[in-house]
DNA sequence: CCACCCCATGAGAGCGCTCTCACAGGCAGA
DNA sequence: TCTGCCTGTGAGAGCGCTCTCATGGGGTGG
């Protein structure tokens, strides 16, 4: 029991297999469970690994295994922009709470420009993830390709902006929740329905803009004027000064993300329109902030849970061996508060 | 060019050796940088290193080595919270942008119950990480013994409850911070200044308790009414109430967290009382969300990227041989908007 | 011209594990 | 009783790397 200086060398499998009086081979089939071993020797082991305290070495069992039992989250954001960002900061942790259980464990990498790249490339052919998830992509991102012809198992979170071959994603529905938010608003009588997108070379930011699209469509409804923002509180509040000027007589605004729709209900109120009664906001994400802005925000709900729960899902069972799955597409939910 | 199916074997060091039409042991030199390789052997190598793609395998060196390049980020709170909590959200990002260049990788590990400890003690002395940042550590943590009396290198955010010999911590000056905040409520001229703590269990909210009994004590006041919380917007809301209740009087709060202070606010309001004319308000921690209430919060900003900055550093030094080093304590300062 | 040293290089052991293969012993069937 | 099989066990190779140690060749000093 006396632990003392940690530098005292672990115990290995050959320490446990002396002090078993087995062989080698046989402590390492009863560390894996291999059914092949007789209850004595089994028991055996067992004391002896107990009284040594011997846990296994993980990079001697990777050496030989080839797998880590560890996979990657990429983050291709600028790590400001994660920090300001509550979608990946619940990702991240939404991933990590999937991994409980698993035996797998999660290594955070950021990897925003072209440099780190080639080092996260060389980082998983180094054999040091099983895996990769990706999250938060943008149009163009060469990583995809990069790592599929590589061999190593990838998940993308949110739909790549082109097919690639072997690659699985899995995306919420831009296009449904779009229009979800649309129809909420057209139902509650709007006729002016305004929208401020996300950056277009985002696949969520366009399918949701799509969604808007096809609702206003279905609704015989002219599309409003739209503005453009880049998912900052900040970008919101300009594009609604815009989208006012240009048709002071709107009723009602799509706004791509929560953070856009609370700039922008700054700047409808700093513009004296009243929210609900003069123009109706529904926004994206639903974030803490939604439930904090004034009046609280009408929003969609994204399964983010949920979709880090079928991302790892998807990349520990392409990992086990199994043929490539097809896209999972999540439902969004509409969530009724204040501003429509 | 044929890269195929990616099961295709890897090149190892023997391979690069044969290119190159040198020994493995002089490729292993070039690799690592030893300076004891003539110029014409390192080009030899660097050229089949090119040619054939050779990535070194990190479990193989880290078996040899006894060191894996990276380290764990340990969060000690249920994984619920931690989605809520963007301090915890910060904290994970600005620690993985901290390793950026270091060549060493961040892995995320959960362990919030016992079973979890054991499993986590288990997983680091399997020699997956070289060294432990601890973060939001509760009272009577045990981790941390368990962590020191394995040798494993460990730096903990935030002050913990008990001396621990061998361990080192970040803290952020908590006693400063709420001493600011309270002298800032004092200077505007109010006399009834009420506190909403947060849980005591935690040096965090303890310290700031601390400030601003200092504070006050300073300004020749007596302590206000205070209550406590647990870091969440509806403990404070609950809080606020519960000191209305006491001392209806009051004009002043300082919520020991931005959280806190947002549901404060908002049971301030649903009292009938204006921000700041009535009562002044200061929260702790400057999130995101501190800017958008309404009015916009004042507030004590934390530097959580140095504390994660500092953090790895110290546990990277930590790793490298280096004795451990003593605590470091991180300055504070008031952020200054419209609720004070 | 010889002795000495230094530097680049290669051979080989060993890190801790898994897994194949051979083998011993026990049991069933003929 | 003998053959055949099946099951538990051990010996040993090998995963890809680092590092020690021995070696040979070239340069310098006497």
């Amino acid at each position: 029991m006396t632990a003392g200086s940690g530098t005292r060398r672990q115990p290995t499998l050959d320490t446990v297999a002396a002090e078993a009086g087995v062989s080698r081979a046989t402590v390492s089939r009863v560390i894996n469970g291999s059914p092949r071993v007789s209850p004595e020797a089994r028991e055996l082991v067992e004391g002896a690994v107990e009284r040594l305290g011997y846990v296994p070495n993980r990079a001697a069992r990777s050496l030989v295994m080839r797998r880590t039992d560890s996979i990657a989250l990429v983050l291709r954001e600028p790590s400001e922009l994660v920090l300001a960002d509550p979608y990946l900061a619940a990702i991240i942790v939404a991933t990590s709470r999937a991994l409980i259980g698993t035996g797998v464990q999660l290594v955070l990498v950021n990897a925003q420009n072209d440099r780190e790249h080639a080092r996260l490339a060389d980082y998983v052919r180094s054999g040091h993830v099983d895996g990769v998830l990706l999250a938060s992509m943008h149009a163009g991102d060469p990583l995809p390709e990069i790592l599929i012809t590589a061999g190593v198992p990838t998940v993308v979170g949110g739909r790549p902006d082109r097919p690639v071959p072997g690659l699985t994603y899995v995306d919420s529905d831009n296009v449904g929740g779009g229009q979800l938010a649309t129809e909420r608003l057209v139902a509650a009588g709007r006729r002016r329905v305004a929208t401020i997108a996300g950056p277009l070379d985002m696949t969520a930011a366009a399918d949701r803009l799509t969604g808007y699209h096809r609702a206003l469509a279905q609704a015989g409804q002219a599309p409003g004027p739209a503005a453009y923002g880049r998912f900052t509180r900040e970008s919101g509040e300009q594009a609604m000064h815009q989208l006012l000027e240009r048709d002071p007589n709107l009723d009602a605004l799509f706004a791509a993300n929560d953070m856009m729709a609370s700039g922008a209900l700054r700047a409808l109120r700093a513009a004296g329109r009243r929210i609900p009664d003069d123009v109706s906001v529904v926004g994206y994400d639903d974030i803490e902030l939604a439930r904090h802005t004034e009046p609280a925000l009408t929003t969609i709900r994204q399964p983010i849970v949920d979709q880090a729960r079928t991302m790892t899902e998807l990349l520990l069972t392409q990992i086990g061996g199994q043929p490539v799955g097809n896209p999972v597409i999540l439902p969004t939910e509409l969530v009724e508060r204040d501003s429509a």
